[in-house]
DNA sequence: ATCATTATGATCGATTTCGATTGATTTTGA
DNA sequence: TCAAAATCAATCGAAATCGATCATAATGAT
């Protein structure tokens, strides 16, 4: 065996790994490969070993961090489009977001790779209900101001009265809402009257309410009405949504965003 | 044995050798041997010799730093002495928990040893400004309701005026604090005054306050002051407290426990 | 001077790490 | 659904590294 002048320390190779999964969210066996110029069977006996002292989490082609366990969905379903639809929306998103503001960010995947774009921002202020975003942002990044409240496990957020003690005291320029469904006639619902009323809150205390939802959502209606039309200034999906959609929305004054 | 002009001292030489796996995270072996100008057998004699005094942790091909090895989880640490004491503490701390109860978890490593027990018990709610308890009590485990407020990243939990609002709403029976100091002199003080008003706030509304402590904390004063000890119901550290922090404690109507 | 002690270097078999190959398994795309 | 492609796990051999042992040199005590 040739090995390489100065190859890295087994233990340097494995943080390497682990950090580039973390950073990414998510890495590929041959990338790592040719990232760090050693064989894949290297590669995967790091993975094993990381994966046994809890720091990734094995996927077949690669493997994704713990530390945000939103991507497990993209590699455990690709046949989930959504995922990708969703990282657009999310870049499209963050490109409304202007120095020095303060944002909402709700629960939900959509916002979630919204909150990782964020990360870089340092300038601005997140306010959100989400333990996932929250997670996302607790090494560093921007000021974040978590409301507080009732764990709902279901949907890793903090809902109930006590969440909107705190709403009630902040203002956000932009909030970034996710949903389970939107149609024309039913507007925005979601599973469950709780989170609908946090979301009211956070809509009614916020500059501009933009509706962060890939077209799998769209006239899909929920359990709990979260707000009509009339409170969504923008709306970003993706080129899937119906054409009436756009064209009904637009004549109602929202702006439809298509990435 | 033909020596070199001025060779150096072999204490000189192994402080040399920590300093290099100290600024590189990670120093291999040969280029050690390149560097000091000896053989292998002494690079490896001296890396034995320095882990055993716990400078530096040997790898296959070389060292790395235990500064770098430091920041993995608390949890990991099984070598560290105040490691094993803490978790004793929140083993002692979790009989106190009775059924149906509310606790208060606060920040800190000790609370999260508590904050790991608690995850068997459902019967309970646990309120907490953590999110590293967060984090553990997130997949299951007991009810949580969460502090919101401004997001401390080097404590890794709420504070500020907003997660006080949260804090008058409720009230627990049990309030688990930790702290970075305590004397008798000046009681209970912490690094940070926003900290402190926090876990003034969470004291003044609960039912009993107990104090999570390991020994080493012991005669440590901080810059912000949180409380004196009447505030204090039960103090549990370790044996290792000096005797009359127990006397003096206990004659002021403080329950001291020492598991 | 002689001897014990310590530090270092060299050698050699044992262990560990790594890469390539092969056959099994999973994913993909028709 | 089936077949091709990708990925995986297992195995083996080569190279690096390691630990143990012995030899040599410097140092200091007797």
């Amino acid at each position: 065996m040739i090995q390489e002048a100065h190859p890295a320390l087994a233990p340097e190779r494995r943080d390497r790994i682990r950090n580039l999964v973390r950073e990414g969210g998510v890495a590929r066996v041959e990338d790592l490969r040719k990232n760090l110029k050693v064989s894949v069977a290297t590669i995967r006996r790091d993975l094993e070993i990381l994966e046994e002292e809890g720091k990734v989490k094995r996927v077949h082609g690669g493997a994704v961090s713990m530390e945000s366990r939103l991507e497990e969905s993209v590699f455990d379903d690709k046949t989930n489009l959504a995922s990708k639809q969703k990282k657009k929306i999310a870049e499209d998103a963050l490109t409304l977001v202007g120095h020095e503001e303060s944002v909402f960010l709700d629960g939900g995947s959509t916002t979630l790779f919204l909150a990782r774009l964020l990360k870089q921002r340092t300038d601005i202020t997140v306010v959100t209900n989400s333990v996932r975003a929250m997670e996302e942002l607790a090494d560093s990044g921007p000021r974040v101001i978590f409301t507080g409240g009732e764990f709902r496990r279901i949907s890793q957020t903090m809902v109930g009265p006590l969440s909107t003690v705190v709403l009630e005291q902040i203002r956000v320029d932009k909030a970034f809402m996710g949903t389970m469904g939107f149609c024309l006639k039913n507007g925005i619902t979601t599973t469950d009257p709780n989170e609908a009323y946090v979301k009211r809150v956070v809509s009614e205390n916020a500059g501009q309410v933009i509706l962060l939802a890939d077209s799998t959502k769209a006239d899909k209606v929920s359990f709990a009405r979260v707000s009509d039309w009339d409170q969504v200034d923008i709306l970003i999906t993706d080129q899937a949504v119906p054409k009436h959609f756009t064209k009904t929305l637009r004549k109602r004054g929202i702006k439809v965003r298509l990435p």
